[in-house]
Formats: structure tokens, sequence, C-alpha cells
DNA sequence: ACAAGAACGTTGATTGGTCAACTAATCTGC
DNA sequence: GCAGATTAGTTGACCAATCAACGTTCTTGT
């Protein structure tokens, strides 16, 4: 019973850590620990916030950027985006004006504030997924990715319920 | 300029989903979508209180379990896990008694409905896991896991913050 | 034997994520 | 042009996850 419990503790046993959504699920929560410590450090933002400070950095290419193009393109939810937004917008790094083509939309800009923490944070993040990348070999990266997308598509099947 | 926010929008240019974490994450938040829709229709269960009573099915090979050799070996927060664990005992699912040679620790057992429950529904579980690994090659899978430990080990260092 | 420290579990607080209802604005077909 | 359907964004409600503080109980070193 105590080499029961031991083989238990130590993590390597239990019939739980063969589940692929398990192993998945715990490496997913470390990387956004991790990302979040990043942030909070160089930046004082959280990973939500910062996500949403690059997806507007990196849309802004030709002018503002609508809320929803973001939203649906990150697979962002609106409400929490609205939410987060808004305390960008008043902590100055985010501009929201109304578009005057269609009252509904919001077209979103950074500040120079907003501009500047994206200049700087933007080559860490990146930097962080290049070194993360660099953990693993060409195969496994590309097996990784194809693992994920056929994972994904079985995700949103529904055969599994019985 | 309407090219470009196309682009954004069907979601495949941007650069966020160069972004490993990303994909991950997506990933992971669908796949615990679907097991929360399975259980939530096969055992009217949410996904934290079934991985607690697989826990505890899992575990009883030999009497009750300690709750913290759970936490432990689940990687699970034990405030969450004491949350949970008083609404399984509440519903009846679940039998908690205090050791008697150790009286902080409690030893967790499930009730007669708590281990039907569990026999009914750790089949479909892994049923589902089997499926889920179905999708993807041998050589996908192994590289998958290779990937993830790799990862998990990167994810725990502090280097990549500058 | 006893003080310092560690382990167990509870509780509170904060954040993240999801779903649904709702208002306001725009688009569509007729 | 107008009624009905769509879309944008806000808000509320709820659950999951993490962190910290705390009381209680055991363990350890001297």
């Amino acid at each position: 019973m105590k080499d029961d419990l031991n083989r238990e503790a130590d993590g390597s046993g239990l019939d739980l850590h063969q589940f692929l959504t398990f192993r998945l699920a715990r490496v997913q929560a470390k990387l956004n620990a991790q990302a979040t410590r990043i942030l909070r450090e160089v930046a004082g933002l959280s990973l939500t916030q910062w996500r949403i400070i690059a997806l507007i950095g990196n849309a802004s290419g030709d002018g503002p950027t609508r809320s929803a193009d973001l939203t649906r393109a990150a697979e962002f939810d609106k409400g929490q985006f609205s939410r987060k937004l808004k305390t960008l917008v008043e902590t100055g790094l985010v501009v929201a004006q109304v578009d005057e083509r269609d009252n509904r939309v919001q077209l979103l800009s950074l500040s120079d504030a907003g501009q500047a923490l994206f200049d700087r944070t933007w080559p860490t993040m990146q930097a962080r997924q290049a070194a993360l990348r660099a953990t693993i070999t060409a195969e496994e990266r590309d097996a990784l990715i194809s693992a994920l997308d056929k994972l994904e598509a079985a995700s949103e099947r529904t055969e599994f319920a019985p």
C-alpha cells in the first residue's frame, strides 16, 4: 500500500497520466503561467491584456482595426474582450473610436504608450516562442502541429458522446 | 485594407497563429469543452467533479486514498480540490473520513453511488481518449508526447525572461 | 520534552473563460 | 422604405484556476 501511494505520489503511475488531454492541459497551464510571469515582470500586464495589445499591434498594418475582426481571428470571447479592452482604454494604452461609417463598430489602435509597450514586449515574447520551438526537433514540431490539427478537428466532433 | 481585414478575419494570416502556445491553448480549450459536454450528458457532472471521482476511483485499489496524494499526483490545486470535494461529499458520491492515525488527513473513497457512476463513466471517457489517440498516427503520438515533455520542461525554466 | 518547522486542509480574493441576454445599429428582400 | 434578420458591443452570471493566509495537527532536532 505504501508502494502504491508512492506510485501515485510521484505522478507517473496514475492511469490519468496516460490521458492525452491531461498532459495537454498541464503543459498548457504551465506555459500560460510562464507567459504570465514574464509579462508581469517586463510589462506589468496580464496575459490577456497583452494578447489584446498584441492583436491590435499586429493587425494595425494600415489604420485602426475593428474589434470584431480581432475577436474572430483569435477566437477570443467578445465579452471578455470588451471588459479587458475597457481597462486598456482607461489606462491609455489603446485608443478606441467609433467608426463613422458604422456606428456599431469600434476602431482600435495603440496609443503612443501602447505602441511603445508593444515594441518593447513583442520581441521578448517572440524570443520566447523561438526558444520554445528550439527545444523540440523539427520532426517533433511538424508532428505536434499535425497532431494538434487532428485533435482540434476531433474535438469538434460529437460522435464520442454515446 | 479590405484584403488585410479578410486575411485576419479568416484566422490564418495573423502572426499570433504561428505561436505554438496559441495553438496549444485553443486545442486544449476545445478538448476541455468536449469533455465537459460529454460529462454533462452522461453523468451530469462538471469536468472537475469527474476528475476527482476518477482520481479516487482509480487510486482505490486498496482502501481509501489520501486527499494530498491525489492533489499531488494530479497537480491539482488543493484549494479547489477542497471545495469541489465538499460538493461531492454533500451529494453523497464520495465518502470522506478522518484518518485515525493522522487527524489532519482525509481518507477518501467512493460511495456505492459514486462507484456506480465511476464504473459507468470511466469506459466512456477511456473510449474518448482512445478515439482521440486514434485520430493521430503512432509517430505523431510519440512526437507529441516527447514534445510535450520538452515544452513542459521549458515552461519551468526562467531563462526566457530577460 | 519541547520549540521550530512542515504538512493537511479550509477559506478568501482575484483573474480567466464561457454562455446568454440585451441594446443599438445596419443590412436584406420585398 | 420598411419589417425582419444580422451584427457589434455591453453587461450579468457562473464556473475554473491560482495564490495567499490561516488554524490545526504531526514531525523533527536538540
